[in-house]
Formats: C-alpha cells, structure tokens, sequence
DNA sequence: TTAGGGTTAG
C-alpha cells in the first residue's frame, strides 16, 4: 500500500515543516519512497515560510505533476518574500497552461496586484470572480477592498466592502485604512464606531488607521480612550 | 482537529 505510506510519510513531513523545522522535513522527504503531490506542496509551503525561495523554486521546478495547490503555494511564496513581480509571472504562467485559479488563488493573486498598484489585473480578476459565480468570500473581499484602496480607485473598494455580505476583521481594516489613507478621516472613524457596534474586535492594524484618523481631526483624546475601552 | 495553498500592517 504505498499510497498509505505516502501519507503517513508526508504526515511526519508536514509536521516538520510546520514548525520550521525544513532539514528535518528534508530528510524525510529524500528517503521517502513513495511522494505525491502534497508531499511536494508541504515542502514548497515550508520553505517559503521561512524565506528561502531558491529551495521552493528547485522543488517546483522539479515536481513531477503540478495542481492548482502546487502553483498558489508557489505564487504565495513570492508573494510573502516581496517578489510580487515573480508571483504574477508565475499566474500568468498558469493561465498559459491552461490552469484556471481557484478562490484561493485569486485572494494570494489581487494581494500582489495591491502591493504592485496592478488595477487592471486585479479588476480583471474580480470581474472573472462575478462572471464565473465564485463566492466573495473574506479573503476575496478584503483583498479587493485593499488592491482597490491601494491602487487609487477608493469607490470601487467601498462598493466591495459595502455588498460584501460576511464582513471579519480584514474587510473593515482595509477599508478604515483605504479612507484612512485618502484623506477621509471622519468616515473612517465613523465606519470605526460601526465596526464597534457590529461587536468586530479592533486589533493593531486597526488602531494605526483609527490613531492617524484621530490626529488628522485633531482628536488624540479620543484615540486614546478607544482602545483603552 | 485528522497529509498541502488564501486576506489588512509591519
């Protein structure tokens, strides 16, 4: 049965690669007998965690087949490193095989359009998410929210943020932060107060909009007493 | 909870 050793094996990987423990992780993976594609996958997703690209590149290089995990985890690694340049070429890549995005791969995707200011990319990709009937989920939504906010067009990113129906604390922290940043000081600390009464718990990100909102409307006070609540 | 990928900032 050696697809139930397999398994077992990429189990024992996995649980290395989880902690960051990637020589460990290694010497399984190479006296293994048996791997498939989520053994390869953990690999890649292990060393991009820790930043070491050129081993997550060599084993993608290698792989014997590749799915829709396989090209996400390597678009997510540029993506966390800063290589956002290489994270698009790698979608493009995909879509040149004839590979077609997931949910997933779309939220990792509009992330690295955000950071590069890529708008039409990242409208291309939400209007293939409303033809195609995928869901708006949290991740896709906050991503929209941000990539719109980032890349100048504030209405289309309040027009995602306000028909998204599920709203976590990703969304309304890359909406505060897109009126934040724009200059709209009262309507992020208003949207503050709504997130407040939706019973949303604010985090660090939070306070950075909500604090430079405050000091825009002269407001320091009560900036302090909001997160002192 | 049961082998693998996702969102804000820094």
């Amino acid at each position: 049965m050696p697809e139930r050793d397999a398994f077992a094996w990429t189990t024992m990987v996995s649980s290395h690669a989880r902690v960051g423990d990637m020589s460990s992780a290694r010497i399984l993976f190479d006296e293994m007998e048996e791997r498939n594609i989520t053994t390869w996958n953990t690999m890649i997703d292990g060393y991009a965690r820790l930043g070491n690209v050129e081993s997550a590149e060599l084993l993608f290089n290698h792989m014997p087949t590749r799915d829709i995990i396989s090209w996400t985890t390597m678009i997510d690694c540029y993506s966390q490193n800063k290589k956002f340049g290489e994270a698009l070429a790698v979608f493009n890549d995909m879509r040149m095989k004839g590979i077609s995005p997931d949910e997933v791969t779309m939220a990792t995707v509009i992330s690295a359009c955000a950071h590069l200011g890529a708008l039409d990319l990242g409208k291309e990709i939400h209007l293939y998410i409303l033809q195609n009937g995928f869901d708006l989920d949290v991740y896709i939504g906050s991503a929209l929210i941000d990539m719109y906010a980032k890349c100048g067009a504030l209405d289309r990113s309040l027009l995602v943020f306000f028909k998204l129906q599920d709203k976590n604390l990703f969304c309304w922290n890359s909406a505060i932060e897109g009126l934040a940043v724009h200059g709209f000081a009262k309507e992020a600390l208003a949207m503050f107060s709504k997130m407040e009464r939706e019973k949303i718990k604010p985090n660090g990100v939070t306070f950075v909009s909500v604090l430079s909102s405050c000091t825009m409307q002269g407001l320091l006070k009560k900036a302090v007493g909001d997160f002192q609540a």
